[in-house]
DNA sequence: CTTTGATACATAAGAAAATTATGCATAAGT
DNA sequence: ACTTATGCATAATTTTCTTATGTATCAAAG
């Protein structure tokens, strides 16, 4: 991600959480959820999030189909039952990591 | 640091934030205050640790001094005044960083 | 009295995960 | 016609870790 280097090691853990609140996302659509979010401040580089996505797929964690809209080809994921299970895993990790970096930060 | 990934791009930041609390620390004592404070999950290893501390003294944010304490040799560390304002400067974008956190995971 | 665990620092090799740069392509606005 | 936004992708490089290894002192345990 731009600007804050902070987010390095968060990525994929993002990536799981925004699509478990969706049916299903594509990948241009989760930069930019990811920066309203933030008010801008996290920018995902595409570098960053397309080889992610690819292996969060071949490890069975995200399936994808293409749809055409509006003439174009959009790549559309959703989480598959290992994803979700991954997902929650992964979200219980954020919230102690959250919780030890306030400790330390006196937040 | 070992256990959990996500940890990844804060160790600068934490060191900074350790040693503003203090006069001064060396590195092994870094790594038991962040256990400590983080009930055993922050365990920073060596191999990350110490290199980190070399890069921020050839950048001038920390100096050091080895004194002996019981016949072996400690490495003190300490902020210099411009690692003090970088500490400033990290720990306000640690801030946003974990409200931005926050906010994607609805805590 | 020797071995183990804790303390204390350091560095090299390798892996993981990002940045940066580049490429292709369509649509919309100026 | 050109630029900006949309949309996906990959290669080269860099950053930042992990893992492994080395050195050394001290205290406790067997």
């Amino acid at each position: 991600m731009k600007k804050n280097s902070l987010y390095k090691g968060t990525l994929q853990n993002i990536i799981l959480k925004l699509l478990s609140r969706e049916v299903k996302m594509y990948g241009y659509q989760i930069t930019q959820r990811a920066k309203e979010l933030t008010q801008g401040e996290l920018e995902m580089t595409e570098g960053a999030l397309y080889p992610s996505l690819h292996k969060l797929e071949s490890e069975g964690m995200i399936t994808s189909e293409i749809r055409k809209i509006n003439g174009r080809d959009r790549k559309y994921y959703l989480l598959t039952e290992k994803g979700k299970r991954q997902q929650a895993e992964q979200e219980t990790e954020m919230k102690s990591y959250l919780l030890n970096l306030q400790t330390i930060f006196n937040v």
